[in-house]
RNA sequence: GCGCCCGUAGUUCAAUGGAUAGAAUAUCGGAUUCCGGUUCCGACGAUUGGGGUUCGACUCCCCACGGGCGUACCA
């Protein structure tokens, strides 16, 4: 039980006793007492003055006055305002570091097979090129937030959906054909998803060229007509047909290079430490779309028009009329998600769907969530589309067509390089083995990355600052890094030195070492609320306010200097459980924290 | 045009409708002969503008201004 449950339950009692107001205990909030007041805990009485037809400051003054002699862990308080800034008694917070501290899985609830089972959709990249700074937004969001939810007490699938077929991944297939003379990743040392992007590159090269060439023999003609004239795209066309035909040498040369690619993204992803529990492929749902549409049609859900395309009315419901399949039979994007949904829904009795998706296709899940409710999914309503903001730099936006874009693993290897450099300047790595040293350096860099990416509301575009992310102080992931690593050391130390420990129980901690313990005892309901609000941000600057307010009580209180037993045991303790809750935290977001660095 | 999202210190980010809007960074000043000087403390500095609802508004509503995205038989 919490020290905010236990008051609010009294409050409640008090609330009747005093007024005869009945409040649900659930529905009093409670704050931390900001720091320029007395006290821990603070409550707002404004809710209850009306009905208590009295000042806010005699209601707080009555209520005040009622806990301290009712409620044993209430010990004295003050009023300002409406508010009542409640002192708690400190022996409570020694008893609660006790208990925190045995906790071993402290802040994540456990999960049942009768859990809600949530899948959550992430990644879901193109395979006709290599990851970029926004995919790694994505997916570091899928990732963090399948933990969180993990960590709230769902069942929790990770998934990706994979964009293997269409006329992008023809496009590279045909370049490759046309000027690639047989090369392959071995032969050329070149990543797979790199060496496929290059040819689609080349492809668009090529393309704007035989546009610019039909268009100076033939000035009249407008860009439409000039990209219908064009002999390149009529190839890729004419080989995504042969595709769909199920051409034998298409098919296998669509599978070579998609093998390349998935070597490509599957490095990719294991330097980032993500994984995932089911991966589909477009290539196997978008058929099955195809079919749950025309089942759609039968049943008078959808229309079909004059020329033979099927269409959704959305107009009582505010939108517009949605195009699922075009008049030559063929599924366009919304038809391939409703048969990847159908495909899921059977692979898995989903309670929850999160689609991780950037906020561009916010209309996209609007008129998905209506169709698939429309057409019989029990999720489809409720279905989330965790839409978050784009990716800039500090020179501005990326763009393809500028070559701007900041491919995923050339950043990650510059990250962990300055990570490297850094250590290696300020000689806190020398003793360590070469693999030690590499193995902190891939901590340090990806945390910093990660943490950066992190730690911004998902909803809001951010701008990345390589540099600063890196920054051992501040904000960064390498400063909570830091802070581990350092509390580490000093319980190495006190594990050396063979002090006697002491039981601290009842003990009066100072009020930095309550501040600090207050906050540790937040984190579960922060986790909570980093589930409900699906927001990984929460649990990064969480970590962050710990990290900064242990330092504090670091600079302030010594500890293995300190001579009284009890007073030492309870600070490793409260070390111990800093240091745990760092890594749970930081665990949550999927970075890695080092013992030392 | 219509729809959605966003506007907070110089900059990058916080703030379930609650007290004097918090951090970081940058700049300036200071502390610590100490368990890791990658630490700590202080100063400076902001809600785009105008109305409204409320005991109380960065937060909710309306208008204006500024930025982003969408409004594809691309995915």
């Amino acid at each position: 039980m919490t020290i905010e449950s236990i008051i609010a339950k009294s409050t409640a009692a008090a609330l009747k006793e005093l007024y005869g107001i009945e409040a649900d205990p659930a529905s009093i909030q409670l704050q931390t007492t900001r720091k320029d007041f007395e006290g821990d805990l603070t409550l707002v009485v404004f809710p209850w003055v009306k009905i208590a037809r009295k000042a806010p400051q005699a209601v707080a003054q009555e209520i005040g006055r009622w806990l301290a002699d009712n409620e044993p862990v209430v010990s004295r308080f003050n009023v300002a305002g409406g508010f009542l800034n409640l002192v708690v008694e400190p022996a409570f917070w020694s008893s609660l570091l006790e208990n925190i501290s045995k906790q071993p899985d402290y802040g994540i609830a456990p999960v049942t097979a009768e859990s809600p089972l949530v899948m959550v959709e992430y990644s879901s990249p193109n395979t006709n090129k290599p990851l970029h700074l926004g995919h790694l937004r994505n997916i570091l969001l899928g990732y963090s937030l399948s933990k969180i939810l993990a960590a709230c007490g769902n069942r929790v699938v990770k998934t990706n959906i994979v964009n293997d077929r269409g006329i992008h991944i023809c496009k590279s297939m045909l370049a490759w054909k046309k000027w690639g003379e047989g090369a392959t990743p071995e032969s050329t040392g070149i990543k797979g998803d790199h060496l496929i992007g290059d040819y689609y590159v080349l492809f668009d090269k090529h393309y704007k060229a035989e546009l610019q060439a039909l268009k100076e023999r033939n000035p009249s003609m407008t860009d439409d007509e000039a990209a219908a004239a064009s002999t390149l795209m009529q190839e890729a066309r004419a080989m995504l047909r042969a595709w769909e035909e199920g051409d034998p040498e298409v098919r296998a040369l669509w599978e070579m290079m998609n093998g390349w690619v998935y070597d490509g993204f599957d490095a990719t992803y294991r330097r980032m430490g993500v994984d995932f529990d089911k991966i589909y492929y477009e290539s196997q749902t978008y058929l099955e779309g195809k079919e749950k549409v025309l089942e759609g049609l039968e049943k008078g859900l959808l229309y079909r028009k004059e020329d033979g395309s099927v269409w959704a009315d959305l107009t009582a419901d505010g939108l517009d009329h949605k195009l699922l399949l075009r008049a030559d039979g063929t599924s366009v994007y919304m038809t391939q998600d409703i048969g990847t949904a159908k495909i899921r829904y059977r692979d898995y009795p989903i309670d929850k769907m999160i689609y991780v998706v950037g906020n561009e296709q916010n209309y996209h899940f609007q008129v998905l969530s209506l169709l698939l409710d429309r057409l019989g999914f029990s999720w489809g309503k409720s279905l989330v589309h965790f839409s978050y903001g784009m990716v800039e730099l500090p020179e501005g936006k990326m763009k393809s067509r500028e070559g701007t874009v900041v491919d995923a693993d050339d950043l990650m290897a510059e990250m962990v390089d300055t990570a490297l450099q850094v250590s290696s300047q300020l000689g806190k790595l020398d003793g360590f083995t070469p693999e030690q040293v590499a193995d902190i350096a891939e901590m340090v860099g990806l945390g910093a990355l990660k943490y950066f990416l992190l730690k911004v509301d998902p909803r809001k575009n951010m701008t990345f600052n390589p540099k600063e992310s890196i920054d051992f102080n501040g904000n960064t992931g390498p400063f909570i890094q830091y802070t581990h690593a350092r509390i580490c050391s000093v319980l190495r130390k006190a594990a050396e030195s063979g002090m006697p420990t002491a039981d601290y129980t009842g003990l009066q901690p100072s009020q930095r070492e309550i501040t600090l313990i207050q906050r540790l005892a937040d984190f579960p309901s922060v986790v909570a609320e980093a589930g409900r609000s699906y927001s990984p941000a929460l649990i990064a600057n969480y970590a962050y306010d710990l990290a900064k307010e242990y330092n504090q009580f670091y600079h302030d209180c010594s500890i293995m200097r300190e001579t009284d037993d009890r007073v030492r045991t309870m600070r490793l303790a409260i070390s111990d459980v800093t240091a745990r809750t760092i890594r749970t935290a930081m665990d949550l977001l999927g970075i890695r924290v080092p013992d030392r660095m």
